[in-house]
DNA sequence: TCTGGGGTCCTAGGACCC
DNA sequence: TCTGGGGTCCTAGGACCC
């Protein structure tokens, strides 16, 4: 029986399309970024370019090189012909990201062959069908596949098969798992823990005290192949956000506040469009040096307003950059929290919780709030999410807890 | 001499509640 | 009145990933 968890992977995803999109393009070196290496195609990497890395610094490496701006909306919509191919092959899809995916065959493999060949058939698809290079791992563990794709590249398929899997690992270096940055691997390596078969030598007791109990423990099992997580499909995204580089800095409070709206402008945008909103609001700010101050701040309820998330962001931003007399080089807004709107939103006048007004013409008066509720629910099929009580000054803030645990 | 824009997850202290 | 434990939320910072 073969492991079922694949782990698929576009390579190189913009610099690819890019030469899809341009034909002169192929079989040369492109840098995706003007300023900063987005992505590198392979005859890039072959001169030792990586991403990010800064394009001037790509260019010493590889004066020949062809720099373009990015398409990033036609890499959405290669991204999702290559992901509608991918769903053929297994409901169980998570995707990490523009350019990756998990899936677990588990279940389609009475339909549709073992995972080897269904990764064989999703590969082809999508080199005929969308003419992109494409790589996968197969393996037991997530954790694995994502390893057996990276080895898998460019453009391949690696199968890590039931008892091997240590045999695959324990060479590897420690940078090569999926958590193990910079930072943890120069701590390792200290430790004198260089590869995955040193570190599963090393008890997770030991670990935890450099590394924090989580990433610890974390590091310890996954050293052996333990990862529990299952592909989780459906997940949505815990936050909206958006930054924008200043270049040397910007000191003006004028010029930063243009900033903050365009920021959260693209952010509420982004958040409507979605059907979410969200309470809490972060803005961080990076300073020469490089130094970040973040500065949050939690709603009463959510909001998808950009005039909202601007004059929080400006206020916050504010006490972010409060006693430094330095530019701001960085500023960052998120939106995090978030709910879904699958709610009504009404204005209500209310009366010892009588309504004595509905804010829309909606046959709602003298009903008490908990009737309120169950029309709403019929007529729309979903829940009343907040309501104002004007003539007891419309704290909607409030009402919005109560009826929240009245719902839930 | 840091250089992009989009995210996730973890830690640790404090407030607050039971 | 004092002491303790457990849980959750908020805030700030940091590491990491593509």
């Amino acid at each position: 029986m073969e492991p079922t968890i694949l782990h698929a992977d576009l390579d190189a995803f913009y610099a690819s399309v890019e030469q899809l999109l341009d034909p002169t393009l192929r079989n040369r070196p492109v840098l995706v970024g003007e300023g900063v290496v987005l992505a590198a195609s392979y005859e890039a990497r072959a001169h030792g370019v990586r991403a990010p890395m800064p394009t001037r610094d790509a260019l010493k490496l590889c004066p020949e090189a062809v720099v373009v701006n990015g398409h990033f909306e036609r890499y959405l919509e290669f991204s999702e012909q290559v992901m509608t191919i991918v769903e053929a092959a297994s409901p169980v899809i998570e995707q990490i990201s523009i350019d990756e995916a998990f899936i677990d065959v588990a279940g389609t493999v009475h339909l549709l062959g073992q995972p080897s060949e269904i990764a064989r058939e999703i590969r082809t698809r999508v080199r005929e069908e969308v003419g992109l290079p494409f790589s996968v791992g197969v393996a037991s563990t997530k954790f694995l596949a994502k390893i057996a794709s990276a080895r898998a590249k460019p453009d391949g398929l690696v199968v890590v098969v039931a008892g091997s899997e240590l045999e695959f690992l324990h060479p590897l270096g420690v940078e090569a798992m999926w958590g193990v940055g910079t930072v943890t691997a120069g701590r390792l390596h200290q430790l004198g823990i260089c590869t995955i078969g040193d570190l599963a030598q090393v008890p997770s007791g030991s670990l935890s005290s450099t590394l924090g109990p989580a990433a610890g423990r974390a590091l310890h099992a996954l050293a052996w192949n333990r990862d529990p997580r299952p592909v989780r499909s459906g997940r949505r995204a815990g936050s909206v956000g958006s930054q924008q580089a200043l270049g040397r800095g910007l000191a003006d409070p004028d010029e930063l506040a243009v900033v903050v709206l365009g920021l959260a402008d693209r952010i509420g945008r982004r958040l409507r469009k979605k059907g979410r909103s969200g309470t809490t609001v972060t803005v961080r700010a990076r300073f020469p040096g490089p130094r970040v101050i973040s500065r949050s701040h939690t709603l009463p309820s959510p909001t998808s307003s950009t005039a909202a998330i601007a004059n929080l962001g400006a206020v916050l931003l504010q006490r972010a950059t409060e006693g430094s007399a330095e530019p701001v080089t960085l500023v960052g807004i998120s939106v995090s929290n978030l709910t879904t709107d699958d709610f009504v939103q009404l204005e209500l006048d209310i009366d010892e919780g009588n309504v004595l007004r509905a804010g829309s013409a909606m046959d709602l008066k003298h009903r008490s709030l908990d009737e309120t509720v169950d029309v709403v629910r019929e007529r729309f099929g979903r829940d009343l999410l907040t309501f104002g009580s004007k003539q007891k000054g419309g704290s909607a803030p409030d009402s919005f807890r109560e009826l929240a645990e009245r719902s839930s």
